[in-house]
DNA sequence: GTGGTCTAGACCACT
DNA sequence: GTGGTCTAGACCACC
């Protein structure tokens, strides 16, 4: 696992959303132990605490789950989290659309703009 | 003029990037006079501050100038309001595109999305 | 309001119930602003960050929701709170029937027992 | 001896609890020797280690003694144990209480809920 | 070693 | 002033 973040996001949710994504993917299978805490926040360079938040609400979803003194593991169910995904997936490229309308840009607009897009970096 | 803001995000930047927007695409002409600062929050349904600071920031970024007494102007030139729009666009198509492949998107994958994409309300 | 919280149990899900039950109960009406973060960790002589996590937990149980700048509210809908306290009523009261039973009481010991009991202090 | 533990609750003390019990009611009585570590653990399905503390716990209340390379015996006492079990007995009813009194239940409250209480499960 | 909880204090953006 | 986020470090119980 590489554990490069975007350091102009939020940390939190994104630890988050990567757990949730390699849930879903199967990439974490169910009662797989996930890191410690600890060693996540060592490896990707942020403070243990922001990741004992970010597990904290993945439990609150119901997607792991922690087991005192031995860790943290992924839930029974994986389908919460490709739920979760999806939403995640929804509510991002809405917000997208309404950013870009507010910046004037019409639905097709935006459609063609994106068509066009290369990224780079 | 409507001024309805997205209440889940920060209202400051919103109020900037309208006004640029209107401004790059000369809905406001240049040393036209902008709302005034409590009729602007009163209409957008927000605090007076929020509107003062947003119009201190463009006025930072050359985009308007005050005159005291008499309010906020447009100023002479249009050409920056438009650069920032093309920027704003860039930034947050590029966060998308980011945030979507946090999320195990490809670019492609994305693209598809985006073209089968339906906005609703 | 006066915030005496038990020192032997951790405090962040004290304050969550504490507000749970003044939501339910209607002390708290909907859209009723609660103390901020700052004046109740204060009050109730804890850190601040304390409280801040107590009221992201209701918020993420969508009993309140917070504002920018301006405070954490009560949510529209008071039901599910209500739901919550009914909810925790039962744990509590399962977990201590449990309990009893490992120290060898049976069930209709425990009912003898508390029929008799005095609350001192 | 069936071990089932209630897996929501820290091991260590629900096994001091039960031996304690064990003890104070004459299951095991005076100088019996006690299951070893390993052979409980086993049973249990916890950590060895975890049973050794508890036993060590056990030891320092007086309830067991350690008899090198033979193995854990009951002590010649038995009276400390029942005191134990009638504080345990007094300290979760009252912190019972407490909570539930936290929850806006008044002592008469709460005796009414139990007097009804059903337990499923 | 692990998670669980809390304190202290910082910086930021927004009202 | 407010919440939002993060860092740093402490202590505890449990495995």
């Amino acid at each position: 696992m590489s554990w490069k973040l975007d350091k102009n996001r939020p940390i939190c949710p994104q630890i988050c959303e990567r757990l949730c994504v390699e849930i879903a993917g199967g990439v974490l299978a169910p009662h797989e132990r996930l890191c410690s805490v600890r060693e996540l926040a060592v490896r990707a360079g942020v403070n243990p605490n922001t990741v004992q938040k970010a597990f904290e609400q993945l439990e609150a979803q119901g997607l792991i789950y922690s087991v005192r003194g031995s860790g943290w593991f992924v839930s029974e169910s994986t389908e919460d989290a490709a739920t979760i995904v999806k939403e995640l997936t929804l509510r991002k490229t809405s917000a997208y659309f309404e950013e870009m309308s507010a910046l004037g840009y019409s639905e097709s607009d935006v459609k063609e703009y994106i068509k066009e897009w290369r990224m780079y970096e």
